[in-house]
Order: C-alpha cells, then sequence, then structure tokens
DNA sequence: ATAAGTGATGTCACCTGGTGTCATCACGAT
DNA sequence: ATCGTGATGACACCAGGTGACATCACTTAT
C-alpha cells in the first residue's frame, strides 16, 4: 500500500454522509470531515466543489439514463408517453439506490441550504429532458412543460416512495402519479 | 433629518441591485453594498438573512396573492381553473413590477447561487399552493401536483415575458402555455 | 541504479459571508 | 435635564472556499 489510501472520494463521502446524518449538515465542519476520512479540508475541496456537492456526486448518471430513455423510445410516442419512459429509468436507478436514498433524503430535507442544492440539480435534469424532447420535435414551450412536468412527478413519487412501509416499487408509484396528473389536465 | 437617512432597507436594495448588475453578483462584497447604502455590513445583516435575500424581499406578496385567488375561485372550479385563477393574480403582479423583473431576472439568471434562491422561492410558492388547493378538497398527491406544474407554467411564462420585445402581456402567455400544457397531457 | 518527472496531498495565508456582543447616539417621554 | 429605546457602528470571531507552494510516493528514462 502506497503513502495514499485508495478511494479518497468514496470516504470523503462515506465521512460526510455519517457525520450529516449525526450531528447535522450545519453542525458539521469540513475540516471534521476531512479528519474523518483521513485527509484534509484542502483536499476535500479538491473533490467536490463545496460542502454540499458530496451529497450530489454522480447525480448525472440518473440525468443521463432519462436522457438516453427519452431518445431510445419509439418514434411515435406522445410527450406524456416519453415522460413515462424516463420515469421507468429513473425507477431502475432508484431501487439500485434503495438503501442510499432514504436516509440521504431526511437530511437533505433537514437542511435549507441542501434543499436549495437538490433543486438546482432537478432543474438541470428537467432542462436535460427538455433538450431530449426538443431533439425529437416538440417544440421549445412543450418540451419544457412536459420535462418540468416529469420531474415534478418523479419528485411527488419519490417523497413516498422513500418513506412507504410497504416498499412498493417506485415505478407503481410514479406511474399512478402520471395518470393522476393526467386526469388534473383534463378534467374540467 | 436625524442621525439616520430614513428607508435603510430599500437603500440596500438599490446599492445591492445597481452593483449586482454593474460588476456582477460574486464579484459584488456586502461590504461594498453597505458602504454605498451609507451603512455598514453588520447593519446589511440585519436587514437580510444573507447577501441573496436582497434580490428576493417581498417575493412573500406573490404568494399570498395567488393562495388569495385561489381561495376565491368559485366553489365548482376545477383543478387546472383554480391555477388559472393563481395565473392571473400573478400576472397583476407581475406587470407592476415590469420594471425591476428584467434587470433583477438577468442577475439571477447570472448566478447558480441566486437561480438556487429562486429555486426554494418557487418551492415555496408551489407548498402554499397545494396547501391551497388541499383546503379545497383535493387529496394530496393532486394538490401538490397542480400547484407545480401551475408555477412550471408560470416560469415558463414569466421567461417568455420577460424577454419580448412586443410586450405581450403575462396573462396571455401563460394562458397559452396552459393550454399547451393540457394538450400534452389529454393528447396520444 | 540514479535522476527527473508526475500526481495526489499537506501547509499556510488569505478573503469573504455571516454572527455574537457591546458601545454609541439620536430621539421621545417623563 | 434625565432616562429609556431602537437603530446603528465597532470589533472579534468562525467557517467556507481558494491560491500558491512544498512534499512525498511512485513511475519512467537514461
Amino acid at each position: 500500500m502506497g503513502r495514499w489510501q485508495p478511494d479518497a472520494r468514496a470516504r470523503l463521502q462515506e465521512a460526510a454522509l455519517a457525520l450529516y446524518g449525526e450531528r447535522g449538515y450545519e453542525e458539521t465542519t469540513v475540516a471534521e470531515i476531512a479528519e474523518r476520512a483521513g485527509l484534509t479540508k484542502r483536499t476535500f475541496f479538491r473533490y467536490f466543489a463545496d460542502k454540499r456537492e458530496v451529497l450530489f456526486w454522480g447525480s448525472e448518471l440518473l440525468q443521463q439514463q432519462m436522457v438516453a430513455a427519452i431518445e431510445a423510445a419509439p418514434a411515435t410516442a406522445s410527450a406524456l408517453a416519453l415522460i413515462g419512459a424516463a420515469l421507468d429509468a429513473a425507477a431502475e436507478r432508484f431501487e439500485k439506490v434503495r438503501e442510499f436514498a432514504r436516509p440521504r433524503h431526511r437530511i437533505i430535507a433537514s437542511s435549507p441550504e441542501l434543499t436549495e442544492r437538490e433543486l438546482i440539480k432537478a432543474a438541470s435534469l428537467a432542462a436535460a429532458m427538455a433538450r431530449a424532447l426538443r431533439a425529437r420535435g416538440f417544440d421549445d414551450t412543450a418540451a419544457v412543460l412536459a420535462a418540468h412536468t416529469g420531474v415534478t412527478v418523479m419528485h411527488v413519487a419519490f417523497v413516498r416512495w422513500v418513506d412507504d412501509p410497504d416498499q412498493t416499487p417506485f415505478q407503481q408509484i410514479a406511474r399512478d402519479a402520471l395518470a393522476q396528473l393526467r386526469e388534473i389536465a383534463c378534467a374540467g
């Protein structure tokens, strides 16, 4: 083994998740996270842009998979069908990280600063989905509306899923929510 | 005139808007804003919780008016009709501040930090609208979906409105967007 | 085998956002 | 004239974040 332990990034993530959970986000210091990981504050900021980002590393993966699902759907698909395909992709990803999703979500929900960061990630996801929809011929307004709507449905479903005692699959919860949205928009 | 010039808050807001516009948000220091307003850094933080909040003071007014519009609508109104009423209220408010809306929006869009703050304000608005919808008998999921959808439509319309060379009324742009959303959700 | 180079880390100094605490001063009330 | 009150200033301090440079293990060329 060399001078440096491997997986510095993963160690920092684990340390941060643990400390944020134990003592709260605001009460945790970057220096403490780094120390717990056997590193220094300066090194923390070489791996993560700021104190919040350590909880969001890897969130581009979800974005990539949802965009890919939109691109891969049959050419005849409606906007709502494309959103459904993206949500199925999200379901696949979420089920894979179920174990971490709950504590992470609890931490984020407990801090306005972290909630802000999550919201801008969601906005970035929506923008990426809108690009994919535009690329499939939808006009700008329709693409943006559909993309944001999809992200909203995802978020609503996520909150229900992460605290669901029955462990209902995300896919089912999301599909129900999407159907409910359709009712709202088409009724009256 | 006494020791203190009046309207310290307004002076701080003006100074901040001017400096953020001239030199950029990140490049502007709270001490500089305070100095331009004839005050000190400490006093700035007595009026505003942080460097971002100075651009968002008064945003509860929009929320109050949109919620009030939902509460005041006829009892038979559908969820979509209630969103429409809320958007009309937003239109009224936006037209009143048209002059400031553009430079302020430019500044916010230029800084991720400020965008984050705007997003959490939007989320708070959506939560308030969802409460109002629940109070009118909608179940939780429907209320949250409708409220977020309304905020999305508002935002899409706002971005078009603020840069529209024809100065089309916000109300019209928002109504068009809402109709387009309906098409998306009900088609296919 | 030794020297040079490379990449990850540590060290240190520094700026700025943000807060707690106490002093100060103008004003109104007594 | 005195006293209280509320807004402000002054000052010290902490933590997030960054730039610059030193350090050390490991690799590669000679």
